[in-house]
DNA sequence: ATGACGATTTACT
DNA sequence: GTAAATCGTCATA
């Protein structure tokens, strides 16, 4: 099969299942040169929607930032953050509900080398270590070069990102295991809830 | 018009 | 460990 995909159904569950069941897929981003810049997916956060008050449709905030967290299962919702960030989610709730599923790290499979250059500051010496290169819901954006402009794409039908369906063996991963989410501050019981997902002993996950 | 802040990362003491 | 970087977005006025 080629250029295997997820599909609009595969997304289309709770915020939970899905955060855990990426865990193992491979991102994939083609670039206009046709180089492909892949991770499996090893870290993932849930955030539920309108009853969330960490999420940023919260109470059902809605503004054209996080308009796109409203759009179709499988859209990608990338928000600008820090005024130097982005970070990419995918959505995930029906019918015009505000779910969707943070990625947080990749252990990159494809395209090292391109991502160490898109993740290159001016200061810089020495090579960036591979597992540093997309440990993190803004380095991996940076890796493999998106921004706002992939702000409510379609997964599921665009050529130039989308997740394949068919999960890495078991023996490469790791045991699943979960904790509060990162970053989030206090925002009360929904600090702790353990929404963060991630792999176990895994170098790629973020802070570790 | 203004001000506070952020689902982060990096560099520096 | 602590702090700077850096600016779009949103709430308040």
């Amino acid at each position: 099969m080629v250029n295997a995909r997820l599909a609009h159904d595969d997304y289309a569950r709770g915020a939970v299942a899905l955060a855990r069941d990426l865990l193992g897929r491979r991102l994939v981003r083609v670039l206009e040169t046709g180089d492909r810049l892949c991770g499996i997916i090893v870290e993932t956060e849930a955030y539920l929607g309108v009853r969330d008050r960490a999420a940023h449709s919260f109470g059902g905030r809605r503004t054209p930032r996080n308009e796109s967290m409203y759009g179709p299962p499988g859209q990608a919702y990338v928000y600008f953050t820090y005024g130097m960030h982005h970070c990419m989610n995918v959505v995930c709730g029906r019918a015009g509900e505000p779910v969707a599923v943070l990625l947080r790290a990749l252990e990159p499979t494809e395209g090292l080398e391109r991502m160490r250059v898109n993740r290159a500051s001016a200061r810089r010496r020495s090579a960036i270590a591979d597992t540093d290169l997309c440990s993190g819901p803004a380095r991996l954006c940076q890796a493999i070069g998106l921004d706002r402009a992939f702000d409510g794409v379609d997964l599921t039908t665009d050529p130039r990102i989308f997740i394949e369906p068919s999960p890495t063996p078991a023996a490469a991963r790791g045991r699943v295991r979960r904790s509060p989410r990162v970053g989030i501050g206090s925002s009360g019981e929904w600090s702790s809830k353990p929404l963060r997902f991630f792999f176990d002993s895994n170098a790629h996950v973020s802070g570790k």
